[in-house]
RNA sequence: GCGUCGGUGCCCGAGUGGACCAAGGGAACGGCCUGCAAAGCCGUACAAUCGCGGGUUCAAAUCCCGCCCGACGCUCCA
Protein backbone atom coordinates (compact mmCIF):
# COMPACT_ATOMS: atom_id res chain seq x y z
CA UNK A 1 0.00 0.00 0.00
CA UNK A 2 1.47 3.51 -0.98
CA UNK A 3 1.57 5.98 1.94
CA UNK A 4 2.41 9.47 2.36
CA UNK A 5 2.70 11.96 5.05
CA UNK A 6 0.00 14.16 5.10
CA UNK A 7 0.90 17.69 6.18
CA UNK A 8 -2.88 18.50 7.90
CA UNK A 9 -2.78 15.48 9.99
CA UNK A 10 1.20 15.18 10.58
CA UNK A 11 0.56 11.54 9.72
CA UNK A 12 1.91 9.01 7.29
CA UNK A 13 -1.47 8.06 5.51
CA UNK A 14 -2.65 5.15 2.62
CA UNK A 15 -2.95 7.73 -0.66
CA UNK A 16 -6.45 8.87 -1.20
CA UNK A 17 -7.73 8.25 -4.06
CA UNK A 18 -11.31 9.58 -4.62
CA UNK A 19 -11.74 7.04 -7.56
CA UNK A 20 -9.89 3.62 -7.14
CA UNK A 21 -7.30 3.75 -9.28
CA UNK A 22 -6.47 7.20 -9.98
CA UNK A 23 -5.29 9.88 -8.26
CA UNK A 24 -5.55 14.14 -9.00
CA UNK A 25 -2.62 15.64 -7.85
CA UNK A 26 -2.60 19.76 -7.73
CA UNK A 27 0.80 21.21 -7.54
CA UNK A 28 1.43 25.29 -7.26
CA UNK A 29 3.25 25.78 -10.07
CA UNK A 30 5.45 28.63 -10.24
CA UNK A 31 5.33 32.87 -10.36
CA UNK A 32 6.97 33.43 -13.90
CA UNK A 33 8.90 36.56 -14.14
CA UNK A 34 12.61 35.39 -13.49
CA UNK A 35 14.64 32.48 -14.26
CA UNK A 36 13.94 29.61 -12.22
CA UNK A 37 16.25 28.31 -9.29
CA UNK A 38 17.01 24.98 -7.89
CA UNK A 39 14.67 25.87 -5.46
CA UNK A 40 11.69 24.87 -8.35
CA UNK A 41 13.38 21.92 -9.57
CA UNK A 42 13.35 20.23 -6.25
CA UNK A 43 9.91 21.20 -6.08
CA UNK A 44 8.94 20.38 -9.83
CA UNK A 45 10.75 16.98 -9.74
CA UNK A 46 9.19 16.00 -6.06
CA UNK A 47 6.45 15.65 -7.93
CA UNK A 48 7.30 14.20 -11.30
CA UNK A 49 9.12 11.60 -9.20
CA UNK A 50 5.81 11.04 -7.28
CA UNK A 51 4.12 10.88 -10.52
CA UNK A 52 6.14 8.61 -12.28
CA UNK A 53 6.01 6.37 -9.38
CA UNK A 54 2.18 6.08 -9.28
CA UNK A 55 2.31 5.32 -13.27
CA UNK A 56 4.38 2.74 -13.03
CA UNK A 57 2.45 1.29 -10.36
CA UNK A 58 -0.88 1.34 -12.57
CA UNK A 59 -2.16 4.17 -10.79
CA UNK A 60 -3.91 6.91 -13.65
CA UNK A 61 -2.32 9.88 -12.32
CA UNK A 62 -4.12 13.59 -13.51
CA UNK A 63 -1.79 15.96 -13.09
CA UNK A 64 -2.10 19.89 -13.00
CA UNK A 65 0.71 22.42 -11.85
CA UNK A 66 -0.73 26.27 -12.77
CA UNK A 67 1.07 29.39 -14.12
CA UNK A 68 0.80 32.48 -12.36
CA UNK A 69 1.27 34.54 -14.73
CA UNK A 70 -0.33 37.86 -12.79
CA UNK A 71 1.25 39.50 -9.52
CA UNK A 72 2.93 42.12 -8.34
CA UNK A 73 6.26 40.24 -9.34
CA UNK A 74 5.30 40.58 -12.79
CA UNK A 75 4.19 43.49 -12.54
CA UNK A 76 7.11 44.94 -11.09
CA UNK A 77 8.86 43.32 -14.27
CA UNK A 78 7.09 44.28 -16.71
CA UNK A 79 7.61 47.99 -15.36
CA UNK A 80 11.24 47.88 -15.29
CA UNK A 81 11.83 46.22 -19.07
CA UNK A 82 8.85 48.40 -20.49
CA UNK A 83 7.12 45.31 -21.44
CA UNK A 84 3.49 44.55 -21.02
CA UNK A 85 2.62 42.21 -18.30
CA UNK A 86 1.63 39.02 -20.74
CA UNK A 87 5.06 39.53 -22.57
CA UNK A 88 7.02 38.90 -19.45
CA UNK A 89 4.39 35.78 -18.17
CA UNK A 90 5.19 34.39 -21.71
CA UNK A 91 8.59 35.12 -21.74
CA UNK A 92 9.74 33.46 -18.22
CA UNK A 93 7.42 30.78 -18.75
CA UNK A 94 8.83 29.46 -22.14
CA UNK A 95 12.07 29.23 -19.72
CA UNK A 96 10.62 27.62 -17.01
CA UNK A 97 9.44 24.71 -19.22
CA UNK A 98 12.65 24.69 -21.06
CA UNK A 99 14.42 24.09 -17.63
CA UNK A 100 12.14 21.87 -16.81
CA UNK A 101 12.57 19.97 -20.07
CA UNK A 102 15.87 19.63 -19.69
CA UNK A 103 15.18 17.98 -16.06
CA UNK A 104 12.80 15.33 -17.54
CA UNK A 105 10.34 16.70 -15.78
CA UNK A 106 7.06 15.34 -17.64
CA UNK A 107 4.52 18.01 -18.93
CA UNK A 108 1.79 18.32 -16.77
CA UNK A 109 -1.44 17.04 -18.05
CA UNK A 110 -2.88 20.10 -17.47
CA UNK A 111 -1.17 23.57 -16.76
CA UNK A 112 -4.30 26.41 -16.03
CA UNK A 113 -2.83 29.91 -16.36
CA UNK A 114 -4.65 32.69 -13.38
CA UNK A 115 -5.39 34.94 -16.44
CA UNK A 116 -7.60 32.17 -18.10
CA UNK A 117 -9.92 31.86 -15.13
CA UNK A 118 -10.39 35.13 -13.70
CA UNK A 119 -14.29 34.65 -14.61
CA UNK A 120 -14.15 31.41 -12.47
CA UNK A 121 -12.66 33.34 -9.66
CA UNK A 122 -15.43 35.82 -9.63
CA UNK A 123 -17.96 33.45 -9.71
CA UNK A 124 -16.27 31.54 -6.53
CA UNK A 125 -15.60 35.31 -4.82
CA UNK A 126 -19.48 35.66 -5.66
CA UNK A 127 -20.26 32.53 -3.97
CA UNK A 128 -18.49 34.00 -0.96
CA UNK A 129 -19.99 37.31 -0.59
CA UNK A 130 -23.65 35.55 -1.07
CA UNK A 131 -23.06 33.37 2.27
CA UNK A 132 -21.38 36.12 4.25
CA UNK A 133 -17.91 34.89 4.25
CA UNK A 134 -16.41 38.06 2.60
CA UNK A 135 -17.07 41.82 2.54
CA UNK A 136 -15.81 44.09 0.34
CA UNK A 137 -13.93 47.69 1.22
CA UNK A 138 -12.67 50.66 -0.99
CA UNK A 139 -9.29 48.08 -1.52
CA UNK A 140 -10.73 45.04 -2.60
CA UNK A 141 -13.02 41.89 -1.29
CA UNK A 142 -11.53 40.34 1.55
CA UNK A 143 -12.55 36.43 3.72
CA UNK A 144 -13.33 36.73 7.34
CA UNK A 145 -10.63 34.50 8.34
CA UNK A 146 -12.34 34.08 11.95
CA UNK A 147 -15.56 32.49 10.24
CA UNK A 148 -13.71 29.86 9.26
CA UNK A 149 -13.59 26.54 11.46
CA UNK A 150 -10.34 25.43 11.75
CA UNK A 151 -7.91 27.82 9.93
CA UNK A 152 -4.86 27.18 11.30
CA UNK A 153 -4.95 23.36 10.85
CA UNK A 154 -2.43 23.23 8.25
CA UNK A 155 0.18 25.42 10.17
CA UNK A 156 -0.72 24.05 13.62
CA UNK A 157 -1.57 27.57 14.97
CA UNK A 158 -5.12 28.51 17.07
CA UNK A 159 -6.58 31.78 14.75
CA UNK A 160 -5.40 33.41 17.94
CA UNK A 161 -1.59 32.96 17.93
CA UNK A 162 -1.91 33.99 13.83
CA UNK A 163 -3.26 37.27 15.02
CA UNK A 164 -0.85 37.79 16.78
CA UNK A 165 2.13 37.19 13.93
CA UNK A 166 -0.52 39.70 11.75
CA UNK A 167 -0.80 42.33 14.09
CA UNK A 168 2.96 42.28 14.42
CA UNK A 169 3.75 42.08 10.92
CA UNK A 170 1.44 43.11 8.56
CA UNK A 171 0.97 47.25 7.78
CA UNK A 172 -2.51 47.68 9.26
CA UNK A 173 -5.41 48.47 6.75
CA UNK A 174 -7.97 50.02 8.33
CA UNK A 175 -10.47 49.05 5.48
CA UNK A 176 -10.28 45.38 6.59
CA UNK A 177 -12.55 44.28 9.62
CA UNK A 178 -9.40 42.16 10.90
CA UNK A 179 -5.71 42.06 10.25
CA UNK A 180 -6.43 38.69 9.36
CA UNK A 181 -8.39 38.89 6.45
CA UNK A 182 -7.02 38.50 3.03
CA UNK A 183 -7.53 39.73 -0.68
CA UNK A 184 -9.54 37.77 -3.10
CA UNK A 185 -9.62 40.67 -5.12
CA UNK A 186 -7.54 43.69 -5.07
CA UNK A 187 -8.97 47.06 -6.71
CA UNK A 188 -7.88 48.33 -8.96
CA UNK A 189 -4.50 50.81 -8.92
CA UNK A 190 -3.13 52.69 -11.21
CA UNK A 191 -1.19 51.42 -14.39
CA UNK A 192 -1.92 47.92 -13.07
CA UNK A 193 -3.71 45.48 -15.71
CA UNK A 194 -7.46 44.85 -14.43
CA UNK A 195 -10.42 42.89 -15.10
CA UNK A 196 -14.12 43.96 -14.12
CA UNK A 197 -15.93 42.44 -11.77
CA UNK A 198 -18.94 43.25 -9.86
CA UNK A 199 -16.77 45.21 -6.97
CA UNK A 200 -15.35 47.19 -9.94
CA UNK A 201 -12.32 46.61 -11.55
CA UNK A 202 -9.40 44.88 -10.25
CA UNK A 203 -7.16 41.70 -10.05
CA UNK A 204 -7.47 38.39 -8.10
CA UNK A 205 -5.57 37.71 -4.99
CA UNK A 206 -3.20 35.56 -5.17
CA UNK A 207 -4.98 32.09 -3.31
CA UNK A 208 -8.14 32.12 -4.93
CA UNK A 209 -6.67 31.49 -8.26
CA UNK A 210 -5.37 27.89 -7.18
CA UNK A 211 -8.24 27.06 -5.10
CA UNK A 212 -10.32 27.85 -8.36
CA UNK A 213 -7.97 26.06 -10.89
CA UNK A 214 -8.17 22.97 -8.42
CA UNK A 215 -11.60 22.53 -7.96
CA UNK A 216 -12.29 23.96 -11.66
CA UNK A 217 -10.22 21.25 -13.55
CA UNK A 218 -9.94 18.57 -10.40
CA UNK A 219 -13.15 18.49 -8.84
CA UNK A 220 -14.68 18.69 -5.37
CA UNK A 221 -12.62 16.63 -3.09
CA UNK A 222 -9.27 16.08 -5.50
CA UNK A 223 -6.68 13.88 -4.02
CA UNK A 224 -2.94 15.62 -3.10
CA UNK A 225 -2.61 18.97 -3.09
CA UNK A 226 1.39 19.81 -3.14
CA UNK A 227 4.07 22.52 -3.16
CA UNK A 228 6.89 23.70 -0.63
CA UNK A 229 6.86 23.89 2.85
CA UNK A 230 7.15 27.42 2.52
CA UNK A 231 3.58 28.04 0.87
CA UNK A 232 1.68 26.46 3.92
CA UNK A 233 1.30 29.63 5.40
CA UNK A 234 -0.26 31.72 3.89
CA UNK A 235 -1.00 30.34 1.18
CA UNK A 236 -2.35 26.64 1.51
CA UNK A 237 -3.91 27.71 4.17
CA UNK A 238 -5.93 30.59 2.28
CA UNK A 239 -6.73 28.42 -0.09
CA UNK A 240 -8.13 26.02 1.90
CA UNK A 241 -10.26 28.33 4.04
CA UNK A 242 -11.49 29.81 0.47
CA UNK A 243 -12.59 26.20 0.20
CA UNK A 244 -13.91 26.08 3.42
CA UNK A 245 -15.75 29.01 3.42
CA UNK A 246 -17.50 28.11 -0.14
CA UNK A 247 -18.56 25.14 1.16
CA UNK A 248 -16.59 23.06 -1.20
CA UNK A 249 -14.81 19.52 -0.07
CA UNK A 250 -10.96 20.46 -0.85
CA UNK A 251 -7.67 18.49 -1.16
CA UNK A 252 -7.77 15.14 1.02
CA UNK A 253 -4.07 15.10 1.41
CA UNK A 254 -1.54 17.63 1.61
CA UNK A 255 2.10 16.72 0.92
CA UNK A 256 4.82 19.51 0.50
CA UNK A 257 8.41 19.52 -0.49
CA UNK A 258 11.22 20.93 1.86
CA UNK A 259 13.64 23.91 0.94
CA UNK A 260 16.69 24.16 -0.41
CA UNK A 261 19.63 25.72 1.48
CA UNK A 262 22.76 27.56 0.44
CA UNK A 263 25.62 28.08 3.24
CA UNK A 264 22.69 27.00 5.89
CA UNK A 265 20.57 29.33 4.86
CA UNK A 266 16.90 29.12 2.50
CA UNK A 267 17.59 29.65 -1.08
CA UNK A 268 15.20 32.01 -1.76
CA UNK A 269 15.01 34.97 -4.41
CA UNK A 270 14.23 37.16 -1.12
CA UNK A 271 17.67 36.42 0.05
CA UNK A 272 19.08 36.74 -3.44
CA UNK A 273 21.73 33.77 -2.84
CA UNK A 274 20.20 31.32 -4.99
CA UNK A 275 21.37 29.05 -8.13
CA UNK A 276 19.51 29.21 -11.38
CA UNK A 277 18.56 25.76 -12.90
CA UNK A 278 20.03 27.20 -16.49
CA UNK A 279 23.42 27.76 -14.60
CA UNK A 280 23.68 24.46 -13.34
CA UNK A 281 22.25 22.92 -16.79
CA UNK A 282 25.39 24.80 -18.05
CA UNK A 283 28.30 23.97 -16.06
CA UNK A 284 28.58 20.31 -16.93
CA UNK A 285 26.44 17.84 -19.55
CA UNK A 286 25.44 15.89 -16.84
CA UNK A 287 23.83 17.78 -14.21
CA UNK A 288 20.43 17.14 -15.25
CA UNK A 289 20.56 13.81 -14.17
CA UNK A 290 23.06 14.65 -11.03
CA UNK A 291 20.68 16.80 -9.83
CA UNK A 292 17.88 14.87 -9.76
CA UNK A 293 19.96 11.86 -8.54
CA UNK A 294 21.07 14.45 -5.54
CA UNK A 295 17.76 15.16 -4.91
CA UNK A 296 16.35 11.57 -4.53
CA UNK A 297 18.93 10.85 -2.12
CA UNK A 298 17.57 13.06 -0.04
CA UNK A 299 14.47 11.85 1.43
CA UNK A 300 11.60 15.12 0.18
CA UNK A 301 10.66 16.20 3.60
CA UNK A 302 13.97 17.08 4.56
CA UNK A 303 16.07 20.36 3.88
CA UNK A 304 18.93 19.95 2.02
CA UNK A 305 22.49 21.78 0.67
CA UNK A 306 23.27 22.08 -2.86
CA UNK A 307 26.52 23.11 -3.80
CA UNK A 308 29.57 22.22 -6.19
CA UNK A 309 30.91 19.71 -4.10
CA UNK A 310 28.06 17.30 -3.93
CA UNK A 311 27.45 17.71 -7.37
CA UNK A 312 30.37 16.37 -8.18
CA UNK A 313 29.57 13.26 -5.59
CA UNK A 314 26.10 12.86 -7.68
CA UNK A 315 28.02 12.99 -11.10
CA UNK A 316 30.26 10.60 -9.85
CA UNK A 317 27.13 8.14 -8.85
CA UNK A 318 25.84 8.76 -12.05
CA UNK A 319 28.55 8.03 -14.48
CA UNK A 320 28.57 4.39 -12.28
CA UNK A 321 24.82 3.86 -13.82
CA UNK A 322 26.04 4.80 -17.44
CA UNK A 323 29.22 2.64 -17.18
CA UNK A 324 27.15 -0.62 -16.17
CA UNK A 325 24.67 0.11 -19.03
CA UNK A 326 27.79 0.32 -21.23
CA UNK A 327 29.31 -2.59 -20.43
CA UNK A 328 25.54 -4.71 -20.26
CA UNK A 329 24.87 -3.30 -23.65
CA UNK A 330 28.20 -4.31 -25.42
CA UNK A 331 27.39 -7.63 -24.56
CA UNK A 332 23.84 -8.60 -23.16
CA UNK A 333 20.28 -8.47 -25.03
CA UNK A 334 18.15 -6.85 -22.86
CA UNK A 335 14.61 -8.08 -22.58
CA UNK A 336 11.63 -6.17 -20.49
CA UNK A 337 10.11 -9.56 -19.50
CA UNK A 338 13.58 -10.89 -17.74
CA UNK A 339 13.58 -8.53 -14.54
CA UNK A 340 15.13 -9.45 -11.17
CA UNK A 341 11.66 -9.66 -9.42
CA UNK A 342 13.43 -9.22 -5.65
CA UNK A 343 14.68 -6.21 -6.89
CA UNK A 344 11.49 -4.57 -7.94
CA UNK A 345 10.00 -5.61 -4.53
CA UNK A 346 12.72 -3.92 -2.61
CA UNK A 347 12.01 -0.86 -4.54
CA UNK A 348 8.07 -1.04 -4.27
CA UNK A 349 8.53 -0.89 -0.67
CA UNK A 350 10.78 1.69 -0.04
CA UNK A 351 8.78 4.13 -2.33
CA UNK A 352 5.45 3.11 -1.01
CA UNK A 353 6.88 4.29 2.37
CA UNK A 354 5.96 8.12 1.80
CA UNK A 355 8.15 8.22 -1.11
CA UNK A 356 11.61 6.42 0.27
CA UNK A 357 13.82 7.41 -2.37
CA UNK A 358 16.67 7.33 -1.10
CA UNK A 359 16.20 3.71 0.20
CA UNK A 360 14.93 2.98 -3.41
CA UNK A 361 18.38 4.32 -4.50
CA UNK A 362 19.92 2.20 -1.92
CA UNK A 363 18.02 -0.89 -3.88
CA UNK A 364 19.25 0.47 -7.26
CA UNK A 365 23.05 0.49 -6.36
CA UNK A 366 22.84 -2.40 -4.32
CA UNK A 367 21.69 -4.41 -7.55
CA UNK A 368 23.52 -2.51 -9.84
CA UNK A 369 26.83 -3.98 -7.85
CA UNK A 370 25.28 -7.42 -8.17
CA UNK A 371 24.86 -6.72 -11.74
CA UNK A 372 28.50 -5.83 -12.21
CA UNK A 373 29.75 -8.49 -10.17
CA UNK A 374 27.62 -11.23 -12.34
CA UNK A 375 28.56 -9.29 -15.71
CA UNK A 376 32.31 -9.74 -14.88
CA UNK A 377 31.79 -13.57 -14.18
CA UNK A 378 29.40 -13.64 -17.39
CA UNK A 379 32.63 -12.46 -19.16
CA UNK A 380 35.06 -14.49 -17.76
CA UNK A 381 33.22 -17.23 -19.33
CA UNK A 382 30.30 -18.36 -17.22
CA UNK A 383 27.46 -18.47 -20.23
CA UNK A 384 24.94 -19.91 -17.60
CA UNK A 385 24.55 -16.33 -15.66
CA UNK A 386 23.03 -15.16 -19.12
CA UNK A 387 19.65 -14.89 -17.65
CA UNK A 388 20.64 -13.62 -14.02
CA UNK A 389 22.72 -10.72 -15.38
CA UNK A 390 19.75 -10.25 -17.67
CA UNK A 391 17.68 -9.90 -15.00
CA UNK A 392 19.80 -7.47 -12.92
CA UNK A 393 20.46 -5.28 -15.37
CA UNK A 394 17.13 -5.43 -16.35
CA UNK A 395 15.93 -4.22 -12.77
CA UNK A 396 18.57 -1.34 -12.94
CA UNK A 397 17.35 -0.01 -16.39
CA UNK A 398 13.70 -0.59 -15.05
CA UNK A 399 14.28 1.32 -11.80
CA UNK A 400 16.75 4.17 -13.12
CA UNK A 401 13.65 4.29 -15.39
CA UNK A 402 10.95 5.80 -13.20
CA UNK A 403 13.22 7.57 -11.34
CA UNK A 404 13.94 9.30 -14.28
CA UNK A 405 18.07 8.72 -14.31
CA UNK A 406 18.20 6.11 -16.68
CA UNK A 407 21.27 5.74 -18.90
CA UNK A 408 21.53 8.67 -21.40
CA UNK A 409 21.78 6.62 -24.74
CA UNK A 410 25.19 7.32 -26.11
CA UNK A 411 26.15 10.71 -28.55
CA UNK A 412 25.46 9.42 -32.09
CA UNK A 413 29.35 8.28 -32.87
CA UNK A 414 31.92 10.79 -34.29
CA UNK A 415 34.10 9.59 -36.88
CA UNK A 416 37.09 11.05 -35.50
CA UNK A 417 36.93 9.43 -32.31
CA UNK A 418 36.39 6.28 -33.93
CA UNK A 419 39.31 7.01 -36.41
CA UNK A 420 41.56 7.37 -33.04
CA UNK A 421 40.16 4.88 -31.44
CA UNK A 422 41.05 2.11 -34.27
CA UNK A 423 44.38 3.51 -34.74
CA UNK A 424 44.76 2.84 -31.18
CA UNK A 425 43.49 -0.48 -31.49
CA UNK A 426 45.92 -1.17 -34.36
CA UNK A 427 49.06 0.11 -32.37
CA UNK A 428 47.62 -2.40 -29.12
CA UNK A 429 47.36 -5.36 -31.54
CA UNK A 430 50.97 -4.34 -32.72
CA UNK A 431 51.72 -4.08 -29.00
CA UNK A 432 53.47 -0.67 -29.57
CA UNK A 433 51.79 0.06 -26.42
CA UNK A 434 53.78 3.85 -26.45
CA UNK A 435 51.63 4.80 -29.28
CA UNK A 436 48.78 3.21 -28.00
CA UNK A 437 49.47 5.42 -24.31
CA UNK A 438 50.09 8.95 -26.50
CA UNK A 439 46.86 8.27 -28.64
CA UNK A 440 45.06 7.69 -25.07
CA UNK A 441 45.59 11.00 -24.03
CA UNK A 442 44.92 12.75 -27.04
CA UNK A 443 41.69 11.46 -26.54
CA UNK A 444 41.43 12.12 -23.32
CA UNK A 445 42.27 15.74 -24.24
CA UNK A 446 39.04 15.66 -25.97
CA UNK A 447 37.23 14.35 -23.29
CA UNK A 448 36.87 10.94 -24.02
CA UNK A 449 37.52 7.95 -22.05
CA UNK A 450 38.02 4.45 -23.50
CA UNK A 451 37.94 1.03 -21.28
CA UNK A 452 39.09 -1.53 -22.76
CA UNK A 453 36.97 -4.73 -22.76
CA UNK A 454 36.56 -8.36 -23.29
CA UNK A 455 34.39 -7.20 -25.80
CA UNK A 456 36.16 -4.54 -27.33
CA UNK A 457 37.27 -1.22 -26.91
CA UNK A 458 34.00 1.41 -25.49
CA UNK A 459 34.75 4.64 -25.12
CA UNK A 460 32.46 7.52 -23.49
CA UNK A 461 32.29 11.23 -22.72
CA UNK A 462 33.71 12.37 -19.65
C1' G B 1 8.78 35.11 21.48
C1' C B 2 5.43 31.23 19.37
C1' G B 3 4.98 26.95 15.90
C1' U B 4 7.33 23.04 12.86
C1' C B 5 11.47 20.13 11.61
C1' G B 6 16.38 18.77 12.32
C1' G B 7 21.69 17.69 14.68
C1' U B 8 24.32 10.13 12.34
C1' G B 9 31.51 8.36 9.65
C1' C B 10 36.30 12.53 5.87
C1' C B 11 31.76 14.56 2.74
C1' C B 12 26.48 13.73 1.26
C1' G B 13 22.76 10.94 3.48
C1' A B 14 19.20 6.51 5.15
C1' G B 15 17.50 4.33 9.55
C1' U B 16 13.31 6.33 14.17
C1' G B 17 12.51 0.25 20.14
C1' G B 18 15.41 -5.37 19.30
C1' A B 19 18.43 -10.40 15.37
C1' C B 20 26.10 -8.98 13.75
C1' C B 21 23.45 -4.00 8.46
C1' A B 22 24.32 1.99 11.62
C1' A B 23 21.72 1.42 4.24
C1' G B 24 23.29 3.71 -0.17
C1' G B 25 26.46 7.34 -2.80
C1' G B 26 31.26 10.11 -2.98
C1' A B 27 36.35 10.30 -1.44
C1' A B 28 40.68 7.10 0.71
C1' C B 29 43.72 2.60 1.21
C1' G B 30 44.98 -2.67 -0.14
C1' G B 31 44.07 -6.83 -3.50
C1' C B 32 42.27 -9.13 -8.16
C1' C B 33 41.78 -7.92 -13.32
C1' U B 34 44.81 -4.89 -17.26
C1' G B 35 50.77 -4.21 -21.37
C1' C B 36 49.60 0.10 -18.25
C1' A B 37 44.99 2.17 -17.47
C1' A B 38 39.72 2.80 -17.22
C1' A B 39 35.57 0.21 -15.65
C1' G B 40 34.34 -3.68 -12.39
C1' C B 41 34.71 -6.99 -8.29
C1' C B 42 36.67 -8.28 -3.32
C1' G B 43 38.49 -6.35 1.16
C1' U B 44 39.99 -2.34 4.88
C1' A B 45 39.82 1.77 7.95
C1' C B 46 36.38 4.70 8.59
C1' A B 47 30.14 6.43 13.47
C1' A B 48 32.91 0.86 19.57
C1' U B 49 28.65 5.14 18.47
C1' C B 50 24.39 8.34 16.32
C1' G B 51 24.64 17.21 19.47
C1' C B 52 25.09 17.21 25.30
C1' G B 53 23.06 15.55 30.14
C1' G B 54 19.53 12.78 32.63
C1' G B 55 15.43 9.09 32.51
C1' U B 56 11.99 4.90 30.80
C1' U B 57 12.91 -0.30 29.12
C1' C B 58 15.19 -6.96 29.39
C1' A B 59 16.55 -3.74 24.97
C1' A B 60 17.21 3.27 22.42
C1' A B 61 20.51 6.45 17.21
C1' U B 62 15.26 5.40 17.66
C1' C B 63 10.57 6.90 23.47
C1' C B 64 10.36 10.88 27.69
C1' C B 65 12.54 15.38 30.26
C1' G B 66 16.17 19.35 30.25
C1' C B 67 19.95 21.97 27.70
C1' C B 68 23.02 23.61 23.40
C1' C B 69 23.11 24.52 18.09
C1' G B 70 20.69 25.06 13.24
C1' A B 71 16.89 25.56 9.41
C1' C B 72 12.01 26.95 8.08
C1' G B 73 7.22 29.57 9.06
C1' C B 74 4.66 33.73 11.63
C1' U B 75 1.20 37.13 5.23
C1' C B 76 6.96 38.37 -1.46
C1' C B 77 9.06 33.33 -1.62
C1' A B 78 9.12 26.22 -4.36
Amino acid sequence: MIRLYDTLTRTVRPLPQREPGKVSLYACGPTVYDHPHLGHARQALTYDVLRRYLEWRGIQVHHVANVTDIDDKIINRANQEGLSEPQVAKKWETVYFEAMDELNVLHPHDRPHATEYIHEMVTFIETLMANGSAYQTETGVYLRVRGVPGYGDLVQRSVEELAQGAQARVAADEHKEDALDFALWKAAKPNEPTWPSPWGDGRPGWHIECVTMSLGILGDGFDLHGGGDDLIFPHHTNERAEAIAAGRPFAQHWIHNAMLNVGGEKMAKSLGNFRTVRELLDEHPQNARALRLLFLQTHYRKTMEVNAEVMQQARAAIERIDAMARRAGASMPLDDNLVDPAALEAFGNAMDNDLGTPEAIGVIFDTLRQANATLDSYAAGNAGLADQVTRLVGAVVTLTNVLGISAAPELADDADIEALIAARSRARQARDFVEADRLRAQLAELGIVVEDTARGTLWHRR
